[in-house]
DNA sequence: AATGAATGAGCCTTCATTCAT
DNA sequence: GATGAATGAAGGCTCATTCAT
């Protein structure tokens, strides 16, 4: 999106994820995130009243780019769940890997690993209805899951693919910058969702072979 | 663990685990790091010349500590890979969930998401290390896999195993603090290895059903 | 008295007035000045051009409303000077301690003390009118008195009736809050002129006994 | 005093007496007080580790310094009462006048009628010593007062006295400059004498003539 | 006539760092 | 070998003010 010319509001919101994703709450400074913005020192005191409150400004405006697009499809009534399945893991990780607003994820990232006043919005508007979504489609998958292996199986998930965000720059060393520059998206989907699926099937299965 | 009086080198570096894994880089003050060494301010400019290099070596101490303990187990030739593979995950589990020394796997978490100078030397002598370890059991349950195939299905089981420490808090918000309390170790790592191995095997039986 | 609904610019000075008196010329800032006023930002530099002319229009306000209340007597000709002198200073004393427009007197008081801009008309106003008249009475009592001497005569009587005002955080510190509170109009404005009247009538009879 | 080289401390506390009282605590900067004394703007906090806690010990020193010199004569026992009021009008005639350490006077003055977190122990230490001599003299003039009386009698005394500095602006407005110039403090501490000599006597001899 | 958006200067404070001892 | 005094740079924030409307 990143227009060149919006209000001076949403050039301070998007330099802000910028800044916040690339250094940190503290070692972000108001006075640089101004001047990405093109914007006076004080139109933070005057928009937002606050570093804090810009900060918090700054990663609802992230996750709500981040939940936008590639947008959740919406199933039809009779769409089986292992459909559903594959097509939840293929948006997530799109979310994650693709490279557009990478700010966005990276901005959401931290605040998930170094939670701050903005966590529990974060956590409440963004992360839970798609946390229910996944849980809906586990819960028709093993209809006799009680609550805790839902999560556990729901967590299994989607540290899969998380780690493809948060572990990003190991990921990268390890497998050497070629290889890494190799993966994509499609690859990545497809390999978790089968090896979910026979995660899946296998507790069906009854455990232990 | 946390003597009283050690060596003022040795304070320092134990204070900076805490402190830098507690409000980051960036926020953590060298005064407030020297205050609870109990150390004068100009400590860190003598014995390490630098806040940057007291980090390093913050970083450096927190994966000495956190390999140690638990330690991986010295499987002898025969234990076959599946028993392996179960004790890794169950290793690495209780490195990343388990409370002791909690700043040090903070500290790894953030240099993981976050890399700075020290993130090299960390991928060297801390994940990569285990990184082959777990390449090794699974060339041998997946002996036709390539290397790229190895990496995923690698990434499959760390990325199920480092949600726990790295959206711990988002978890916890989840679940609720009642459940996320009854978690066990013992509950996750068997999970993990369930799901894992569920996976693993789909692989070897030739992916979709 | 502070009408809820007075032309914006009325309301302005004010306001001022009590912000002024309260905090100080520095201290004070437009946008509190505004806020309590219920007038934009902006309307300081409308109607008043500088936060620094509203000062001046404040300290104007201030003294032309102490200077009417309580007003002086119109003496008929005949009044003795004593009866003059009495009557003087007990408005004096009411002027300085009544709590009716406290802000008003603080605000001149202050100008007095740290003269700005406004002081020089102040004293041309509101000071030296009153002045006037006391040095025409004590000129009166004392007919061979030369201009310094009257002079500090006026003095003498005015800092009696000024420190009741200039110092009274500290008179009530010495004296304690109860007998503080216990201190009258007419006791301090009697007293004051008995004293006084000792003072000049000793100066007649020719000084030293 | 004011030597040119003392220590950074006492640059700073002296320079700080200067520019408080020239314009008062808000308006005076932290930067230019620094200036002053020719140190680093981070002294401030380093020394006294706050703007607030700079202007108490400035207050402070303000007030050891008047009340040092002149210092208060020690009576031998047998002086008679006038004479201690006479000298002890002319200590506080002297240190109120006296153009040396303008800044000091200035600075009490202030916290006199502008009170802040100094003013009580200004009041303890330098101005309840002064006020009990004071009043010890009054009660064997006047041995039959109360306490109120002889409060009042200290007031009308000491107003006397401040208003040659609290006032001082516009005094010479009121004397013109060139008057004002002539008045001496010998001038000014006989008269107040005498003028005060008058009062008590004449509360002595019974009131009303 | 009157305003709300936006500004640049300056505020106090804290920081990591160094120097003389 | 180790420290306390002192520094310069930069931090977030608030201020009086202006400009387009």
């Amino acid at each position: 999106m990143a227009a060149i010319a919006e209000s001076p509001r949403d050039r301070l919101t998007e330099a802000a994820q910028e800044i916040f994703a690339e250094r940190g709450y503290a070692a972000a400074s108001v006075r640089d995130i101004c001047k990405r913005a093109a914007v006076n020192v004080a139109a933070v005191n005057y928009y937002f009243g606050d570093k804090e409150r810009l900060y918090v400004e700054a990663v609802k405006a992230a996750h709500s780019c981040i939940s936008d697009e590639p947008p959740m499809p919406e199933w039809s009534p009779g769409t089986p769940p292992w459909d559903r399945l594959r097509d939840f893991i293929r948006v997530m990780v799109t979310r994650m890997v693709r490279e557009t607003n990478p700010h966005a994820t990276h901005l959401i990232m931290r605040e998930m690993a170094q939670p701050t006043a903005a966590c529990i919005e974060v956590v409440r508007d963004y992360i839970r209805p798609s946390a229910e979504v996944l849980r809906g489609i586990l819960k028709e998958l093993c209809p006799q899951c009680d609550d805790e292996e839902s999560y556990l199986l729901g967590f299994s998930i989607m540290g899969q693919v998380l780690i493809y965000k948060q572990s990003r720059p190991v990921i990268r060393l390890l497998m050497g910058q070629e290889a890494f520059d190799a993966l994509e998206v499609e690859r990545i989907a497809r390999h978790i969702y089968e090896f979910s699926r026979g995660g899946i099937e296998r507790r069906q299965a009854g455990g232990r072979a």
